[in-house]
DNA sequence: TGTACATCAGTGAACGCGCGTTCACTGATGTAC
DNA sequence: TGTACATCAGTGAACGCGCGTTCACTGATGTAC
């Protein structure tokens, strides 16, 4: 029995163009799909047919790729996170572009990620707490999971690495409730309102000075073991 | 021209049973469409026909009271947010439950709230980011009231008092969102499970002590003129 | 490389259903006298 | 308090429409030889 295509081996046939027709028409239909939220719809409120219409196929189509709606839903959720890891490891690995502040960059990082990929956060925002529950699980576990992420980053400095995990982990939850706000108000935002948008990443980036302020001064439960 | 109902009058009315039977329906149709969402549906989805079979009256008689079940929805908004008001005014007058502890306290208030409310709490969360943009809108705004109210009752604070306006409502955003955060993970955990609530507390009255850590190593941009 | 054939992906007609909305109606409610 | 009447709120039939899903089909794609 041959392994199922991993994810890479799906991006490697993509990105050479060797995708299958099926394959093709897949990626149609998430497309079709997130084209589709950029009218002011939620996800949960597409149907069937509005999306294979949009897709150009035929709407019984459909059923060669997905049983129902909501698998394709939890397609795009995937999809999402993806490129937003991809993010985090290139910041990584590269790391910020200005990096004289590292709040200033994390949030630059964050807004221009949020640009590159409108249309996949519009799709977070609208159904973390939107129609499918099980869409509402997934994403809210990855989110759990980018704040996991996030507190590996953030166990590199001297402070916090003496923290307990549980202290460690609000101060991420707290980080990460900020990016959320700043991802939501920025799609709440007029499109292209470059004064606006600056106004909503300055006060972005006092709410994280102001939070890491309270760092020096947090008394974790117990020292790490050394 | 008489002036419309004002909505002291209304729930005057309501509490001494005199309202028509135009307001009983109008009620009815509101609470059934709160009904429903009980059932892990959102607003968005419901039909007209399904709320008014809820509400044990015939589709055409909705019109007799919304146009669209778009308006149906902005009563319940102001509704949901009229009780949060409630809430907070009582809370002015009688003082939190445990003086002592002034964060425990405001959580403490704050969960009975939503269990309280919970299908309130329930519809906006699911309506901030859902399908129909007013909306979004009305609910934003009245997330920012919220958030303004919230401003002028930490003013008290001697401390915060000589804060520019601008801190102010930077630290109220951040204990609004925290606030937000708690509902909604209120909301999406099992009901019932006491253990877990009582974790998700635990979890946010550390938050919002994390938080007033912050307070006095915070730079306001210029002192209040006295 | 060329052919035969199996599998895979898209087609198009058809179905029954719940939807929003219209209309003319009926009966209940409230007011004027 | 009792009656006549206007207004208001709920009724029930009907409409056209888009929906999800079924089915037998056709043509494209990929594989074995």
């Amino acid at each position: 029995m041959p392994a199922p295509d991993s994810i890479t081996d799906k991006l490697d046939q993509i990105q050479s163009g060797r995708e299958s027709r099926g394959q093709r028409t897949r990626l149609g239909l998430q497309e079709a799909a997130l084209r589709l939220l950029g009218h002011d719809k939620s996800f949960s409120s597409l149907s069937l047919r509005e999306v294979t219409r949009e897709a150009g196929i035929v709407p019984t189509a459909f059923y060669r790729h997905y049983q129902t709606m909501e698998e394709l839903g939890q397609d795009l959720v995937a999809d999402s996170f993806r490129t937003l890891r991809q993010m985090i490891r290139s910041v990584r690995t590269d790391g910020l572009p200005s990096s004289g502040n590292m709040i200033q960059g994390t949030v630059q990082v964050l807004v221009q990620h949020i640009h590159a990929n409108r249309l996949h956060f519009q799709f977070i925002a609208r159904e973390r707490f939107g129609g499918y529950s099980s869409l509402r699980v997934s994403i809210r576990d990855e989110i759990h999971a980018f704040g996991q992420d996030l507190a590996t980053d953030l166990a590199r400095f001297p402070i916090l690495n003496r923290w307990d995990p549980e202290s460690v982990q609000m101060l991420t939850t707290l980080m990460v409730n900020t990016m959320v706000s700043i991802a939501e108000q920025i799609l709440e935002a007029p499109a292209n309102d470059a004064a606006a948008e600056a106004e909503i990443v300055r006060r972005a980036e006092r709410q994280m000075v102001f939070l890491s302020l309270a760092v020096p001064a947090w008394k974790p439960k117990a020292a790490k073991p050394a």
